[in-house]
DNA sequence: CAAGGTTTTCAGTAATTACTGAAAATTCAA
DNA sequence: TTGAATTTTCAGTAATTACTGAAAACCTTG
């Protein structure tokens, strides 16, 4: 179409904040915009359209789509009877989450937990190093905690994690009357993981 | 000194991973360097000394602190007859981590609960907004459920919260106990955030 | 396998962000 | 209050990142 239509109000506002926050989530403007078109659209779309819609040069909608695929945050679609290329954004919200996660973490934690592993087996030289050597394993146990406490989280289905969610208080409340129960201290010992397998 | 202290090997690989990440994280090369120097230091340090050891300019060192004060991840000291401003990072990583998770939500998350906020209370034109605002309805959910679930953990205490950390197959346990007592699905009702006051 | 439709690449350019040095502002002691 | 020590600001410049248009590559199907 020669005159693109334009996005009603509602939409271009969503579209319009994913592409300023881009930054900050360190996407840029144009992936941002591409991202929050695609998650309210009710059916897939194809390049032209979103280059239409949005007001980006082709070659900008193919690299956007090109990084969104990257995040899996999108899915490439077929319709019979045409040979574009369409996208959409997965429904389910928590999945949209899960992966996010998963790939930040890949992209963002995982570095430098190889980092820090890295550092540990070296031997310091000298008290400065040894006190920056302690500090990195102090980090390296924080991120490899969350980290794995993330994994059992992760691998439940979405209403138990949602459930998780709201459970908060309620978890404290277990943790404190289990502790009366055996009597001991939170504290785990220094390697321990402090995983609980039971 | 005319002659700046090299770091050593450990320690600049350490500062040199934080500057590259950087990026990533939504911080420049140079806050990611001094906040990594400041972490693994030994004592306070100040702009100078900063600026030295990792060969930037004085004016730059001053920006880059002044970032890291604004995410209170760094704190400003003063040694008893010096003048001079010296800055540490806090030890206790937990609460790094509660901090800039804090912060991040500030920046990262508010605005965008904000922006679905005034979008849900607007009235949908046609088919399409309708779609577009029940999209935005199921992004806000899961948003809110995430950040109250994290209000509930972050008010844990360190010990508490990192032994919360290692029960994630646990919790699940206590939950499908629970249903399995009550006899009730899991599913919400629209509107019903899902929280558990008990 | 040729042609038309479609997507990708990439060199060049625009826009943004990072960094510096010099000057201004601030702080504190004398 | 002056001035030396210190920090901050800011205009200019460097470096990086984003975006475009044109051309190359990649299909599909006639």
């Amino acid at each position: 179409m020669a005159i693109p239509t334009p996005l009603p109000a509602l939409s271009r506002e969503f579209v319009n904040h994913f592409g300023e926050m881009g930054s900050r989530w360190g996407i840029n403007r144009t992936v941002g915009q591409i991202y929050a078109l695609l998650f309210i659209s009710q059916t897939a779309i194809n390049a032209d359209d979103i280059a239409d819609a949005l007001g980006f040069s082709r070659s900008n909608v193919s690299m956007g789509l090109k990084e969104l695929q990257a995040w899996r945050l999108v899915r490439l679609r077929h319709l019979p009877g045409d040979r574009r290329e369409y996208f959409d954004a997965p429904e389910d919200v928590w999945e949209i989450f899960r992966v996010l996660a998963e790939e930040r973490r890949r992209r963002e934690i995982e570095p430098t937990l190889s980092m820090l592993r890295s550092a540990l087996l070296q031997t310091p030289n000298g008290d400065a190093e040894r006190h920056a050597q302690q500090r990195m394993r102090e980090m390296h146990e924080l991120i490899d905690r969350l980290m794995s406490w993330f994994d059992d989280v992760q691998k439940l289905a979405p209403e138990t994690a949602l459930q998780l969610m709201g459970m908060g208080s309620t978890v404290t409340k277990v943790l404190e009357l289990k502790d009366r129960l055996t009597g001991r201290s939170n504290k785990p010992a220094a390697g321990d993981t402090g995983r609980n397998t039971a």
